[in-house]
RNA sequence: GGUGGAGUGGCCGAGAGGCGAGGCUCAGGACUGCAAAUCCUGCCACACGGGUUCAAAUCCCGUCUCCACCUCCA
């Protein structure tokens, strides 16, 4: 079967066809830079790293275009209480957000645009909804789009236009409609502006991804992505203001599911705990993405410090045989990616599914080490090959052991530490072949104090940092 | 009110008419000097009430519970 994605916009899977044969472009709404990232902004980066990792794997010469959102009003708001400009607001959060990302081996984005950097493109794009009818300037500072004059709105979340329900604050702006949106924000005094025909101001917040979509992209491309809130509005009107320009816009639109605690989605109180920068105090960064990654991109999660915990015992499970089958061929294993992997993966990204195989796989290879007798060439290729798929299939979704984005979290393993560990090793060996287990189990224990785990292998004994 | 989603074994978590996904935990076994690691066996689940069908976790009708979005959101 060939790749096939679930749109929002059909709410039903649909075979991936894109617009230049050999290519795709996406665009991710990444983060609006107002605070430190949590789980689930992280989730989000990981579910569309992995789209990514796989439509380049079938072939596709991938443009993934991840914004940053560094103008809003919550930024302004941070600046107040952090008492620094606003620009260094956004800048610092900025970082964290990458810093995340490649805790959790995200990619970087093809490019990596800021809302800033395309305020031209935005005022182009006012100009030009202006001009035809669809936006309207009402003389205060403000651009807004005219709902009403759209032939079509709210068809990503089917809503109707009359059964939303009407915003709070509408009675007192300059709106022809309560529903209309900002395409621009007149400047209130002291904050940061930027002159426009229709006076200074900055830019509302559907806007910049309209304009940097269509900068990088085109007017028409493959994939926008996003988190499942950002349906409605942020999408919507991302649509609404595209559309009204005469441009294509997006082909297919997935969105994730959250992450939730206690039943309940991350809200700003329940996130502190769930930044990312305090989980991997917890678990490495490879196994907090093994979790991020292994549910499906649009179930929700429950966070639970159990569940993570479990999780990176799975993750452990493979990795400690592709470490033992390392051992035994005497090289890293190569990278293949299955038939079954290659079906569960085309199926809108089944990574459970593909998971499961992953197990077995696991389940195959310890068993073939285990009976592997000297000089069995036979069974040093079935492990190499079985080695090779998993972790194959593992490199699709960003968890290889053997990536050196996560060589950070294996400090201890230095030259040195493995000559020590295995001089302790050799004289439990001579204990135990004297047949003093006393004194081998006591020398046993007292590296396991240390943290580190020893398994007796019939080629003798190995050692691993315990976590 | 409108729109969308969820309820699966001790726990996590897939599947979407027909042979027990998978993982974790636990119990027993194999291996081991004892362990660890690994493998094997066991734990036959689908919110509730009806219906369709040779066959329903899966389809239909109804009910209950929970969650989300409706101009701050990943």
């Amino acid at each position: 079967m060939s790749l096939h994605l679930y749109n929002t916009l059909s709410r039903s899977s649909e075979e991936f066809v894109s617009l230049t044969p050999g290519k795709a472009g996406i665009y991710l709404c990444g983060a609006t830079v107002q605070g430190a990232p949590h789980i689930g902004h992280i989730r989000s980066g990981v579910n569309f790293d992995i789209l990514r990792r796989w439509l380049t794997h079938l072939g596709y010469e991938v443009t993934f275009i991840r914004n940053v959102t560094d103008i809003d009003d919550k930024i302004l708001q941070k600046a107040e209480v952090e008492g620094i400009p606003w620009w260094a607001v956004a800048m610092k959060y900025e970082q964290a957000f990458s810093w995340a990302y490649s805790r959790v081996n995200v990619l970087s984005p093809t490019y990596e645009p800021r809302a800033t950097g395309h305020i031209t493109q935005m005022i182009e794009l006012m100009q030009t909804l202006i001009d035809n009818g669809t936006a309207y300037a009402p003389g205060n500072g403000d651009v807004y789009l005219n709902v009403r004059s759209l032939k079509s709105y709210l068809t990503l979340s089917n809503q109707k236009i009359d059964d939303l329900l009407s915003a709070g604050d509408a009675e007192d702006s300059f709106k022809k409609d309560p529903r209309d949106f900002a395409l621009w924000k007149s400047a209130k005094p002291g904050e940061p502006s930027w002159p426009t025909p229709w006076g200074d101001g900055r830019p509302g917040w559907h806007l910049e991804c309209s304009a940097m979509a269509h900068t990088y992209l085109g007017a028409e491309f493959d994939i926008h992505g996003g988190g499942l809130d950002l349906i409605f509005p942020h999408h919507e009107n991302e649509i609404a203001q595209s559309e009204s320009a005469g441009w294509g816009f997006s082909k297919i639109w997935m969105h994730n599911a959250w992450v939730t605690a206690s039943g309940e989605k991350m809200s700003k109180s329940l996130g502190n705990s769930l930044l990312v920068s305090e989980i991997v105090q917890r678990v490495r960064g490879i196994e907090l993405r093994w979790y991020l990654g292994s549910a499906h991109y649009r179930s929700m999660v429950e966070f639970s410090f159990e569940a993570l915990e479990e999780t990176a015992v799975n993750f452990r499970r493979i990795e400690g045989f592709l470490a033992r089958a390392t051992e035994i061929l005497n090289e890293e294993p190569g990278l293949l990616v299955s038939l079954d992997f290659t079906a569960a993966m085309n199926d809108d990204l089944a990574v459970p599914t593909a998971l499961a195989g992953i197990s077995e796989l696991v389940r195959d290879g310890n068993t073939a080490l285990s009976s592997l007798t000297f000089g069995d060439e036979a069974g040093q290729k079935e492990i190499a090959r079985i080695a090779a798929e998993v972790r194959g299939a593992l490199a699709i979704l960003g968890c290889d052991p053997f990536d050196p984005t996560f060589a950070m979290d294996k400090p201890a393993a230095t030259d040195a530490m493995d000559g020590l560990v295995k001089l302790a090793l050799a004289q439990r060996e001579s204990a135990r072949a004297r047949k003093d287990f006393a004194t081998a189990d006591a020398i046993r224990d007292q590296i396991l104090e240390l943290g580190i785990l020893i398994e007796d292998t019939p080629a003798g004994s190995r050692w691993t940092l315990a976590r």
